[in-house]
DNA sequence: GGGCAACTTGAGCGATCACTCAAGTGCCAA
DNA sequence: TTGGCACTTGAGTGATCGCTCAAGTTGCCC
């Protein structure tokens, strides 16, 4: 049995647990039923409940940044990509789908009981990604799509602010045509701003 | 000894421990502590830990709409009203606080792990919550303050939105100036919008 | 002071928490 | 076939969870 295959998919099972139902009240029970692992496995393969956390939150983060980057390599332009990058690979955009509110801004919220190892994981990952942002405008500015006097941070950290608005908003209303307005206004925003 | 104000007291310690540990982080022992009561006096005035949560969710709510009808009532027109709400009544203006992030949006993102009574009593406080936004705006397009074609429910939706972005923001980001860049942003967007 | 109702107390309930480890199982080389 | 090693197993650990309730305390009226 190919284990490194095993522990794959037990990450993503426990991904989609500690995503819907939050680090907390994630017990080891529920991610032994999701995964079918043992404890004394999930223990072995992962150390620990906060280090399988913050491997499911690095998992989710390079996912996002690599479908990020094909969009981006697909497009035209800088903000044509940052906007395609909004209406299509962020989880809000399947608004139909059963989680459409990115993990890590679910996992921000949800204050960890004093694990800082989570908390910096956390932050690691957000800065990466408002760093990610921030180099899509800078981009843009070089490419003229932007005026040059535009401060790249502050249009990333603007960004990261109105996703993560979005994902609130997106947890509490469960018309889907609403939410995907919403989304469809911000990439628009985004493509056209200024 | 007044029991009533006890009972108050009380919640009131509750709602901030609640606020700053989350629900499902937030122990009996934890409140026993914080309010000083023992743990059949706590079940006694609040019937359980979920009861008390959402009184504490209620608290909240009215102190915020108390604060917002006070500054509302002091300004010149609805959008300065909103503008100042922003400024000065929503807890992220006061940005060096320890806790600079509305409670609600916490609330929201932390899912009840099957609590109904929780997820109806966020639902019913949020709901509220945007109904008195597009009110305001309904009174700014009356006011002539906004082009009479606007759509004050979506504008409602998307300032709650920005607003819960923020907390998101603010959650990460220590540096109170930044925050209070972005909060002072929204501001005049609110105030000078389309 | 005696009697009673209202309130407070905290030991302790069963359940569940994150986690461990001795025993069992499966696989392969010799 | 056998010995040994890597991996799996799940009963069990002490701690803690939300919560209860019999016993104790308090304050008030007669």
């Amino acid at each position: 049995m190919n284990v490194s295959h095993d522990k794959d998919m037990a990450l993503d099972q426990a991904l989609e647990l500690f995503w819907t139902k939050g680090y907390a009240s994630t017990s080891l029970k529920d991610l032994e039923r999701a995964t079918g692992m043992h404890p004394g496995s999930l223990y072995a393969a992962f150390g620990s409940k906060a280090k399988l956390y913050c491997l499911s939150l690095e998992r989710y983060a390079s996912r996002l940044n690599q479908m990020r980057a094909e969009l981006q390599a697909q497009s035209d332009s800088p903000l044509e990509g940052l906007s395609q990058f909004i209406l299509r690979a962020h989880p809000l955009s399947d608004a139909d789908a059963p989680l459409p509110v990115c993990y890590l801004v679910k996992a921000t919220l949800e204050t960890s009981q004093g694990n800082q190892a989570i908390d910096d994981k956390l932050s690691e990952l957000l800065t990466q990604n408002d760093a990610t942002f921030a180099d899509m405008f800078r981009q843009a500015i070089d490419a003229g799509e932007l005026p040059e006097q535009s401060d790249a941070k502050k249009l990333a950290r603007q960004l990261s602010a109105d996703l993560a608005g979005l994902c609130f908003y997106a947890l509490r209303e469960d018309d889907a045509k609403l939410i995907k307005e919403m989304v469809g206004d911000l990439a628009t925003r985004v493509r056209t701003q200024h």
